[in-house]
DNA sequence: GCAAACTGATTTGCACACAAACAAGTTTGC
DNA sequence: GCAAACTTGTTTGTGTGCAAATCAGTTTGC
């Protein structure tokens, strides 16, 4: 049985492993992107992305929408409100929640960047063909 | 050209943007490995995997190895060295490095834990079959 | 042989990310 | 009708993750 034998533990490749496979290609894409779009983060166009697509919507929902925990999403909304892209406003119906909604100048930026943002995905997946591409993001899709 | 018109503006739909997809599978990967090994984070239990791999390594190097800038290695290694798991020592050689070696409680959580490590990875590719892992993987491996 | 360039480590500041605990408000079940 | 259960938002604590600045030590070029 060897239990105490250093040589008998299975082979673990570091570099074969998904999570650490998924952090490295997550830090290029980071780079990708803050390079392209320096006024926010890929969470802060999340946000914005999801405010324009729904509306208006309660903090905690917007959480959800983009995959943050009330914690986390509470620290975005927090930093957009203070560079004026989204404005938040307590729910008359619902005095628990607190509105958010994309600013003028959310829009704006939004208008401005969205094509950049588009950019960045590409260029993310630049290495690979059309169809390899559409590979990788149906498989990642069923990780999810 | 219709620029301010809202509608003339490209799709961008979140939900298949490849850095949106890498966040959410990765946050389900951590999940899994949190669960399944509480003692050390992912980040924290690459070092060890690398440190084993390779023997002692300088602070920095062992940063390189792991994918880790400066500042952020240097927190791994001390939450790591408050637990135990590794210790650090001045290199004679030359003065400004920081040698960091795994310690024997280093040793014995990998040789724990190294088992539920590799069926952590299997966990968070288990939706796919063995050949849609490798696809994903070579293609994952090409964005890096 | 020595100044310039480089490398290693640290610190600070900012931005996620999640767990846990809490307060306030709303819904439900009986 | 009202207590229990749930939801929303906040705060605190811990752990990445990177940029930029700084200091100490080493290597290089001339």
């Amino acid at each position: 049985m060897e239990k105490t034998d250093p040589a008998s533990l299975p082979d673990y490749l570091l570099d074969d492993q998904i999570g650490y496979i998924l952090r490295r290609v997550t830090q290029r894409h980071l780079a990708i992107f803050s390079e392209a779009i320096p006024q926010v983060t890929t969470t802060q166009f999340a946000v914005l992305a999801r405010l324009r697509q729904l509306g208006p919507l309660s903090q905690n929902l917007l959480g959800r929408e983009t995959a943050m925990d009330a914690a986390t999403i509470k620290g975005v909304v927090d930093r957009l409100t203070r560079q004026g892209y989204v404005t938040t406003a307590p729910d008359p119906e619902d005095r628990r929640r607190l509105t958010v909604a994309l600013s003028a100048e959310g829009e704006a930026l939004y208008a401005q960047v969205v094509g950049k943002a588009l950019a960045v995905s590409a260029s993310t997946l630049d290495p690979l063909s059309a169809s390899e591409r559409a590979t990788l993001t149906a498989l990642l899709l069923r990780l999810v």
